[in-house]
RNA sequence: GGCGACAUAGCCAAGCGGUAAGGCAGAGGACUGCAAAUCCUUUACCCCCGGUUCAAAUCCGGGUGUCGCCUCCA
């Protein structure tokens, strides 16, 4: 598989450090909220990049923090006269409830800043070690000026940082782009005893300290958007290579954002909608589908018309794997035709692009689109005189790739008893010709949200 | 100022040197009692101007436009 990777800029083949085997760490959110749809977009991405490796037959690992302790948790426990912890378990209930939705499997490890300080304390203590940080009033700095390789992923070098920089007034670091690793306390806010005294931990050593503590010094893929190359994981370089002296990470990769009206979507910007917002109106499968309909790295815009357009290809979806239960349900043993066999080769060769897709660095829109060709393909061949072996493996592979982009895996609810009589009913008056009846009664279920279809092997029904 | 991304049909979106995937919407046809679903057909001067090449949406140079990072931010 190759990989673009963001410390190259360049597409590379992916070769893990252990064979076999791909220990992954993606920065998760801070939970003093409910998560917006931008947030929304690496975790479905890197959802995808880790079952498409299991598919391949890696063993894969992969970590994706809370960040339970920050500036805006305790912003937001003081403004609801709760506890900081309070917030945090809530929020991070529901980060569970809105990524299941999304189709986001949980990660083997989900570790918390709150749960890991004495690993941070022990990292910055190397780094200290070291000699390349500063402390001034309890405040423990990074010196960015003594780690040569610091901007080597932004490409940036200090000067030209510097220059951008807006350096705030009174600020007791010597240089604008240091960052601070342990915070002291200030009055009223969570604290943890350190060597530097009461204080919590700056923003970028949790995910250095924890990637470690699951993953090893060197892991093989970070992710993370792409607002986060700069500062956030040019720190954790600093950090963690200052410490170690080893490489990080391996492969860097970073999504594109998601806009609004063309700009990006953002807390600051006012101009998000979270995804249990979006919950309301739209499942959320449709949001999951919309994201890996392009490349993710491009940056894509985020509406209403496009959801609606992306439900009707959703559907679309639904309704060949239902049609193939259907005729599943109906099949009986028999003799295959001799073309069957021609057919499954042909269905085949839809995998074949599939994985040629996702194999580039995952280019989800073309595996997409290979998935619509293998419908077409399934629609078109696929019928009340195919041999149930072969029914059933056209729905085997159908189910095999969308599981690798975490699609389709909702089941109909069945009928109830009053709805199945009224299907019953219709079908008499069709036979007896009374087709005003049988039209009214098949207008009325779909008032009801069911939608019938006469097909020669009998009536099916499906959900608006 | 530094670093970077993008510009393909009405809308969304692949494409990575060999003559334009796929989805949505629209049109026509087949199927159907009528529908629905499905299938078939149909819709592109690939932002502009140069250059390289037998061959460019694709590579190079120059424009134009849009966006992002450099500050909490996915």
């Amino acid at each position: 598989m190759k990989v673009f990777n963001t410390i190259t800029r360049k597409k590379e083949e992916l070769i893990p450090l252990v064979p076999g085997e791909i220990k992954m760490y993606s920065c998760g959110p801070t939970v003093y909220n409910y998560f917006h749809i931008g947030n929304a977009r690496p975790f479905i991405i890197f959802d995808i990049l880790r079952r498409y490796l299991e598919y391949r037959g890696y063993k894969v690992t992969f970590v994706q923090n809370f960040t339970d302790v920050d500036d805006k948790i305790i912003k937001k426990a003081k403004e609801e006269k709760v506890s900081e912890k309070e917030v945090a378990e809530k929020f991070i209930k529901e980060y569970f409830k809105d990524a299941e939705a999304l189709g986001i499997r949980k990660a083997d490890y989900h570790p918390r800043v709150t749960e890991n300080i004495p690993e941070i304390i022990n990292l910055i203590k190397r780094i200290e070690e070291n000699g390349l940080t500063y402390t001034i009033n309890g405040n423990v700095y990074y010196d960015t000026t003594k780690f040569s390789d610091y901007g080597k992923l932004s490409k940036q070098n200090l000067e030209e940082l510097e220059a951008g920089a807006r350096v705030d007034v009174g600020d007791e670091k010597k240089n604008p782009m240091d960052f601070v690793l342990w915070k002291n306390q200030k009055p009223g806010e969570p604290a943890w005893d350190s060597p530097w005294g009461l204080g919590r931990p700056g923003w970028h050593i949790e995910c250095s300290a924890m990637s470690m503590k699951y993953l090893g010094e060197t892991m093989d893929i970070h992710s993370g958007g792409q607002d986060l190359i700069f500062p956030h994981h040019e720190n954790e370089i600093a950090q963690s290579e200052g410490a170690t002296g080893k490489p990080f990470a391996k492969y860097w990769m970073h999504n594109g954002f998601i806009n609004v009206d063309n700009e990006k979507m953002s807390k600051s910007l006012g101009n998000f909608f979270t995804v249990r917002e979006v919950s309301e109106v739209y499942d959320l499968e449709i949001v999951r589908l919309f994201m890996i309909s392009s490349h993710y790295r491009s940056p894509i815009n985020f509406s209403n018309e496009l959801l609606d357009s992306i439900k009707s290809s959703l559907e679309r979806l639904y309704i060949a794997k239902n049609n193939l239960k259907y005729l599943l349900s109906k099949a009986e043993e028999k003799e295959r035709l001799e073309n069957e066999v021609d057919i499954e080769e042909s269905l085949l060769k839809h995998k074949d692009r599939f994985i040629e897709a996702m194999e580039d660095d995952l280019n989800t829109a073309d595996a997409v689109s290979a998935i619509f060709d293998l419908v077409r393909d399934i629609n078109a061949n696929i019928n009340d005189n195919t041999s149930k072996t072969t029914i059933q493996y056209a729905f085997d592979l159908y189910m095999e790739l969308a599981g690798v982009l975490g699609l389709l895996s909702k089941e109909e609810k069945n009928l109830d008893e009053e709805i199945e009589a009224l299907i019953e009913e219709r079908q008499k008056a069709r036979k007896e010709k009374n087709w005003a009846l049988a039209d009214e009664i098949r207008d009325n279920l779909n008032g009801k949200g069911i939608i019938l279809e006469d097909t020669p092997s009998g009536v099916k029904w499906r959900r608006a």
